[in-house]
DNA sequence: CGGTTGCTTGAGATCCATCAATAGGAGTGG
DNA sequence: CCACTCCTATTGATGGATCTCAAGCAACCG
């Protein structure tokens, strides 16, 4: 399997073959979980980072009433912690949303590797700057867009990041999740998603039938739903 | 005027009376804006970050259909952007919300002092995850929060993050935050607002009155609005 | 004073949640 | 192959939370 993370760290700027082999060394060792399952951190108490090789996931938060909300979506390529990241800080669970296949990187390699290089030391900041954006986009989106600006968004933001990693083109993309994941990640009810999506395709702008989105008209859709990727730290954001 | 920066960062570990001295030395240099003014960093192009020294401010988004979001509040002693923050990353505007003094802090002077003392790589890192931590749970109230929790588990945010720079007690602090600037960021309406800040009131749990918010019974409050300071990397988390 | 800003209140509309029920497909076991 | 179950998608009816529009009031300030 090729690796998706050094496939997304060369739209920083240019590794050098080297940078890309000491990367690769830091994902040698797979683990595998079932969907639905989490991805637990608490036995090595964080002094290793998951970094997603294959499937979707997600960090999550469990309100005591029963409430539940995703807090970012992870594909494969991403890194799930900052590279920093120290021992002993509280975190939120992160959950397979598909079956995943993922390494846990050391902490102290990583560094290792950062220090050494300073293009390694360059991308994994723009890595964590990119991860910063998305989470600040997913804000906006759910204090001030719409049910179906919201889908809208994602479904924008998704299409660049896969194609970034060779998984989507203009057209579309393979989407496992759920109207059910859909709901939770953007703040509302499935049966609201399963509504708002039929506007959508309604409008001709998508169809999503068997796992898979079809993106009709892109520049529609990114009117329509507000997207603008200049806020994603991408120098050539591929255009529709 | 005392480094709230510095004052925050104690809560970390141990900085050495050298850490405080160098960290202090980044802020030499001040600059004061107004109210409702941006702080631009455009003209350096992202070699300095802003860190607030003293006043609020916030990252916010507009949207081009009228709509406003503020992303993150900053209150004195906030870096406002990662340490490592990478040159000519795009990124949402940073305003401020009272009269600010701030200082621009040299992005290769901070790498250089988290080179040469691992208590500063420390804290940097700690401080960054302290306020990834904030935006999290930040999607957590927007996504699955009603106004009133939303109110409610701000105020309990606020109550800690002031009391880490001795700028709040258990009873509560100076907010001078108008309830349009609360509805732009918790993504409600002003009027909405104003009606569940009543809803609090009549509960008994705050008063508000001249920018400044007492809080009855913290305990009550942070029940009602799901708040679990254990979410903040905080190791002896101020208890009511 | 008159203008501005922030707070408050009312009435009506809209978006979205809730509750409930049905239907289709995939897997499973008899 | 059929009966069964589970999961996902779908639809309808109703209610509630929040928005929108509009107006009035108090405090402050040049």
């Amino acid at each position: 399997m090729q690796n998706y993370f050094v496939a997304k760290l060369r739209h920083v700027g240019s590794l050098t073959n080297d940078d890309t082999a000491s990367i690769g060394a830091l994902c040698e060792q797979t683990r595998r979980v079932q969907a639905r399952r989490d991805i637990k951190s608490s036995d090595d108490e964080g002094r290793h980072l998951p970094l997603i090789l294959d499937g979707w996931a997600c960090r999550y938060s469990s309100l005591p009433n029963g409430k539940y909300q995703m807090i970012t979506l992870y594909l494969p390529g991403d890194l799930c912690e900052p590279f920093g990241a120290l021992p002993r800080c509280a975190d939120y669970p992160v959950a397979a949303l598909t079956p995943v296949t993922y390494t846990p990187v050391r902490v102290d390699l990583i560094r290792t590797a950062a220090e050494q290089s300073p293009r390694i030391y360059s991308a994994l900041w723009w890595d964590l700057m990119f991860a910063s954006a998305i989470e600040r986009e997913h804000i906006v989106s759910l204090g001030r867009r719409s049910a179906a600006e919201r889908l809208g968004h994602l479904f924008c933001e998704l299409q660049l990041r896969l194609q970034l990693i060779a998984l989507a083109d203009e057209r579309g993309f393979e989407m496992p999740l759920t109207q059910s994941d859909l709901a939770d990640l953007l703040g509302l009810t499935p049966v609201h998603v399963n509504r708002s999506l039929q506007d959508l395709r309604r409008s001709g702008l998508i169809s999503l039938r068997n796992r898979r989105l079809e993106i009709h008209r892109l520049a529609e859709l990114r009117d329509l739903s507000f997207f603008d990727p200049s806020y994603l730290p991408i120098d050539n954001a591929p255009s529709p």
